[in-house]
DNA sequence: CGTTCCTCCTGCTAGC
DNA sequence: TGCTAGCAGGAGGAAC
């Protein structure tokens, strides 16, 4: 199964960069995916030299959004390097000599990492960040840097809300903004507006957990459900960052490389027809906003027929 | 204004 | 065997 990068995976990708890119310098830059670049509306071009000579001070994340900061602005104002991996999106840091991804959309020479203290150069082969993605559903661009729920963040995702991992997250808040809505559980779930980082599959199996159908509308849940619901996502993706998001191989700053362990766990996602590990009954899979929704039918009592 | 729907894209699989 | 249709889905922006 594909890896659809929702907020673990993300994060995996941004412990990655902390560890490999940050500290080092753009030394040369290519960008060649229009459509990886349309959010930078300047163009590929643009983007590419606009980012050349910058070093890399931290790189941050906010729900399913990546980006990397400089240390210092061109132009006075604080800018960010914003990555969306989409569904197919991937960031690796590989020898400058690896061969080119078929759908790598932009290239980046890194600068030398500097020496050990025996004095010995710690980066011998020329290493280059790249970002690829198949379905060029993810993709990069330059934006100014904000403050939003707390936090500096670039501009263009001051409407994203603070994730279930974050300090900022304040689930009481949340839940009773839920509360105000005539609008299904999983629909809000999925609002990156209301909390972020939540997914289609961690959606389904932080319902699951909470016993409680996506479908039901959100006024008419308990606050204690939704508070368990909300919970449920921070159990589901903290165990997902325990399991799949420690030890990398030096070179390779990749989601969909780092899973494997993640099918074996999923309790409702892609279940449809085994049973519920909780009371045995069939879990059944509908369609839901255009897309599958997976559930118990006897733990999560479906509401009535829409 | 808030909410819902449509669309972008490629690779894999099921079915004839 | 080879073709096509169907499916996967994040998120912005159009449509209601």
């Amino acid at each position: 199964m594909v890896r659809v990068p929702e907020l673990p995976e993300v994060e995996v990708v941004r412990r990655g960069l902390d560890d490999h890119v940050v500290g080092r310098a753009f030394v040369a830059s290519r960008v060649t995916g229009a459509r990886a670049a349309r959010r930078h509306l300047p163009g590929p071009q643009h983007l590419a030299d606009a980012l050349t000579g910058r070093r890399v001070a931290s790189a941050q994340r906010r729900g399913k959004y990546l980006w990397l900061t400089f240390d210092e602005a061109t132009d006075g104002a604080d800018d960010a390097l914003v990555i969306h991996l989409g569904m197919s999106g991937q960031v690796l840091v590989e020898a400058a000599d690896a061969p080119l991804e078929k759908h790598a959309h932009a290239v980046f020479d890194l600068s030398a990492r500097g020496e050990s203290e025996a004095g010995d150069a710690v980066d011998v082969v020329p290493q280059q960040m790249r970002f690829v993605d198949q379905r060029t559903f993810g993709g990069l661009f330059l934006d100014d840097v904000t403050v939003a729920h707390g936090r500096e963040v670039p501009a263009s995702i001051s409407h994203i809300a603070p994730d279930p991992l974050e300090e900022a997250f304040d689930a009481d808040a949340v839940a009773r903004l839920m509360r105000t809505k005539h609008v299904a559980v999983k629909r809000l779930l999925l609002d990156q507006g209301v909390v972020s980082g939540i997914g289609n599959i961690y959606a389904d199996e932080a319902l699951w957990r909470a016993e409680l159908h996506g479908r039901r509308p959100a006024d008419a849940v308990t606050k204690k459900q939704l508070m368990a619901t909300l919970a449920a996502t921070q159990d589901v993706m903290r165990e997902a960052l325990a399991q799949g998001g420690t030890s990398f191989d030096a070179l390779y700053v990749n989601v969909n490389g780092a899973s494997g362990y993640f099918d074996r766990s999923l309790d409702a996602y892609g279940q449809q027809g085994r049973p519920c590990r909780r009371c045995g009954a069939l879990i059944v899979r509908e369609q839901f906003m255009n897309r599958s929704s997976h559930f118990c039918p006897v733990c999560q009592k479906p509401p009535r027929a829409k």
